[in-house]
RNA sequence: GCUGGCGUAGCUCAGUUGGUUAGAGCGCUUGAUUGUGGAUCAAGAGGUCCCUGGUUCGACUCCAGGCGCCAGUACCA
């Protein structure tokens, strides 16, 4: 019983747990570099106008800050305002644009903990500044993809959607706050749709009852704009289970129609258009056809055709499980065009394992120069977790072989020879003792991969899992038997 | 912020409809035994039953408040 807690939603990692970070770690870090994303690192604390600078005063509640010498900072809560922040910096060459950077650091925020989120998380992403077109989009996408398959992550579902397709549908002086809220609507509309998918496919209590908090919801919303039609949730308070997987999603779909006639006075039709476009999700030939035909005359024609080119860049790169879904909103003012979401497959309940777009306009709000920019972040602990379920993971013993000095006025024997091996590239650890007590064994069971004991003799005795020899005092050749014995 | 669950040995947890001395498994310590991936046997240590107050002859148990943890929800730049 310790006398200091953690600090709230933070946690410790065991070196098994680690090892396994690291890997994954290592494995992101080396595909971005494998399509020239070059990683960087920024402060992890800035100032907190950099932080309040896109989402306002208000978001300082929910960082972690600090005061010295009458200067205020920020643990950063991420990590697209520090690239920023480095892009309008002058440190870069701007001539030679576009720069492709990769990060990896933990970020902070202050937040009531829930499952999956803490107070400290890492943030790992990869960001190419100063460039559009499709074949970036496609670039980043690809890349994405490729890490989930390095770290043998396979069946993942990949969707694209282009949030200029809504956007270009609003009226002209649609304001930012506005724009915001619609965005959560749609978002939480696909988010509906989404759950309502999973659940025909497979009944799922948990999914469940997230449809009866959603529907909860959206009675209430209804009851605020006085809705009145055939999918008043008031009228049919109770549905039984068949029901729920198809009917919640035209509830939804009449209770944001109406509210965004009442709330934020976009026109009927629209309206109308924004509910069949967020319908549209599946393979890209069979959605092509129906969106362009939905969207034909429209001002979306051209965020559409974007869209389309994105995902033949895409199937360029040989990347399966790609889906359209016009859809997706990503919840976030800032992107432009281009928003796409890597998830685990309905088998593992379509966990998020990387989500991003394009925000062209970003870097300017820093204060940098015009510079169109796409980029994604990665859920570093649900990829974590899906790489240890998708590899036979097993954390490796501290050493690789022990040497055990039979007295203690040999151990100084032991300890050079140890040296030796360690220069060999072998993980050691030295001790004194008989190789028969139980304590030894409980050392070779949990601490090494090979016991050696050196007796009398000149020579080392090796004792393996289930077979013992002789070895040579010769570091050489012992490190060769003990990588032998470790790779069979 | 809101809703619910939980808090007993180092760990995972049982238990007590309110009653003498607080339970198990694993782990730990010591010894014996077996030359070998780790057992077997014996003994032992280890507890403010989250805290404070209340009810009671008596509270780990019931009640109230607090703290902490977990889950869901709002929020999530």
């Amino acid at each position: 019983m310790s006398k200091f807690d953690l600090p709230r939603a933070t946690r410790d990692f065991l070196p098994g747990e680690t090892a396994a970070r690291n890997l994954v770690r290592a494995a992101f870090v080396q595909s971005a570099e494998a399509y020239g994303f070059q990683e960087i690192q920024t402060p992890i604390f800035e100032h907190v106008e950099l932080f309040s600078a896109r989402s306002g005063p208000e978001i300082k509640s929910s960082m972690l800050t600090f005061h010295c010498d009458n200067e205020e900072f920020a643990l950063r809560p991420e990590m697209t305002a520090p690239v920023c922040r480095l892009m309008s910096s002058g440190l870069l060459d701007l001539n030679h644009l576009p720069h492709k950077f990769s990060y990896f650091g933990p970020c902070f925020r202050y937040t009531r903990p829930q499952s999956g989120r803490y107070r400290e998380f890492l943030q790992a992403g990869i960001e190419c500044l100063g460039a559009s077109g499709p074949e970036v989009d496609a670039e980043i996408i690809a890349a994405s993809a490729r890490t989930l398959s390095s770290l043998g992550i396979e069946n993942f579902n990949l969707r694209i959607g282009n949030i200029g397709i809504f956007r270009d549908l609003m009226p002209d002086d649609f304001d930012v706050e506005e724009w915001a809220t619609v965005i959560g609507h749609l978002d939480r509309l696909n988010g509906i749709h989404e759950k309502c998918r999973l659940l025909a496919e497979r009944p799922d209590e948990s999914l469940l009852s997230d449809l009866r908090i959603d529907r909860m919801e959206l009675a209430t919303l209804q009851e605020q704009t006085e809705y009145t039609g055939p999918y008043a949730i008031a009228d049919a308070s109770h549905l039984d289970v068949t029901q729920y997987a198809s009917k919640i999603g035209a509830e939804a779909e009449a209770t944001f129609r109406r509210l965004w006639e009442v709330e934020e006075s976009i026109p009927a039709e629209t309206a109308e258009l924004l509910i069949q476009i967020s319908r549209l999700r599946g393979p890209v030939q069979r959605v092509r056809e129906e969106a362009f035909s939905l969207l034909r005359g429209s001002s979306s024609t051209a965020a559409l055709e974007n869209l389309f080119a994105v995902c033949e860049a895409v199937e360029m790169y040989g990347v399966d499980n790609l889906n359209v879904a016009l859809g997706i909103a990503r919840g976030f003012t800032f992107y432009t065009s281009t928003v796409f979401e890597i998830t685990s497959g309905l088998a593992d309940g379509d966990r998020l394992y990387c989500g991003g777009g394009r925000y062209d306009r970003l870097v300017e709000l820093f204060g940098g120069p015009p510079m169109p920019s796409i980029g994604c972040a990665f859920r570093f602990d649900t990829l974590v977790e899906a790489f240890c379920n998708a590899n036979a993971w097993e954390q490796s013993r501290p050493h690789e072989i022990f040497l055990l000095s039979e007295t203690k006025e040999k151990l100084h024997h032991a300890v050079q020879f140890s040296e030796e091996l360690r220069k060999c590239g072998l993980r050691v650890g030295v001790g004194v003792g008989k190789p028969t007590s139980n304590r030894v064994s409980d050392l070779a069971t949990h601490k090494t991969d090979v016991l050696a004991y050196m007796g009398a003799s000149d020579s080392l005795q090796l004792l393996y899992a289930e077979a013992e020899e002789k070895a040579p005092l010769d570091a050489a050749s012992v490190s060769d038997r003990v990588k032998s014995f470790r790779n069979r």
